[in-house]
DNA sequence: ACCCGTTATGTTATACTATTGCGATACTCT
DNA sequence: AGAGTATCGCAATAGTATAACATAACGGGT
């Protein structure tokens, strides 16, 4: 996929958005963030952990802690169908994201959910979407 | 939710959907679906391999075939987001299958994706999309 | 300074989900 | 019969996630 903002832009961003929210963006938590902003592609929880503490000091705990913040903050997304994470970089304030999951580079486009284009069952609410597309991004397909 | 087929019928329908297209719908697979039917909420995989075999004999690898075989002949559907399965009942020819899953009573709705209202980026080619709603079904928002 | 409520982390163990690898069996097609 | 294929049984292991409890760190009120 094409260039994102840099991960230090990002990571500023993050913090201008906790500190507004009254929101704690630990020491832990902003390394995993930083992990996940600096990879592109998403990330599994246990590949997180080792990236943490190369000593191995870090236990699963930490990370899905982490990582529960990040996402219930929007700063994160769970790749449902990967077991996986990945930064938002889409600041979405309403709804939520909806991605497209290059299954060659691993790259991770977002965009809104439309609401309007999904028809709900007579009566059913929706409180929350999972929309996860996987297929090829344009750079991939032109590189063969 | 309200009521679908029976499960007898929809057994019907997959028996004949596997003879036409050379599929060996065997003992195991059969009941795996018969159980997913009799569901009446999505089901996780260990919780369908006790049921399998009340004594115990069926391992893992038993329900996860044929677990793979289901959704692969497309009877079946994967929800990514509870891991867990559900019996297909929709008979959708093409595209994959948009989930409504309702928190309180599990009930589980399908349509088609509409593939025109998801605006990928630019050069993207969707193969396959997950999608999967989270709410409450009318039955349930009614009963309070 | 002290106490206390709250939030965040560390630590251990365990639960839950899924796959690999190999051997036995059964069925089809020469 | 023999070769090839598909399915299944079985044992072990890999991968993902949480429970439960202890500790530490911060801040406000006294
Ligand atoms: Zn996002
Ligand atoms: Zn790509
Ligand atoms: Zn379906
Ligand atoms: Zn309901």
């Amino acid at each position: 996929m094409t260039a994102q903002n840099s991960s230090a832009e990002e990571l500023a961003r993050a913090e201008a958005v906790c500190a507004d929210r009254g929101l704690a963006l630990t020491p832990v938590r902003r390394r995993v963030l930083e992990l996940l902003l600096e990879a592109n592609a998403p990330v599994k929880a246990y590949d997180l952990l080792a990236a943490l503490k190369p000593g191995g000091g870090a236990q699963p705990p930490t990370v899905y802690r982490a990582l529960d913040f990040l996402t219930a903050a929007g700063l994160a997304h769970r790749v449902e169908a990967l077991n996986a994470y990945t930064a938002c970089v889409h600041a979405h304030e309403t709804g939520g994201a909806e991605l497209y999951i290059c299954e060659s580079c691993g790259g991770v486009a977002e965009t809104h959910v439309h609401g309007a284009c999904h028809e709900a069952p007579e009566g059913f609410k929706v409180a929350r979407s999972v929309i996860e597309h996987y297929g090829k991004c344009g750079d991939c397909r032109k590189a063969g």
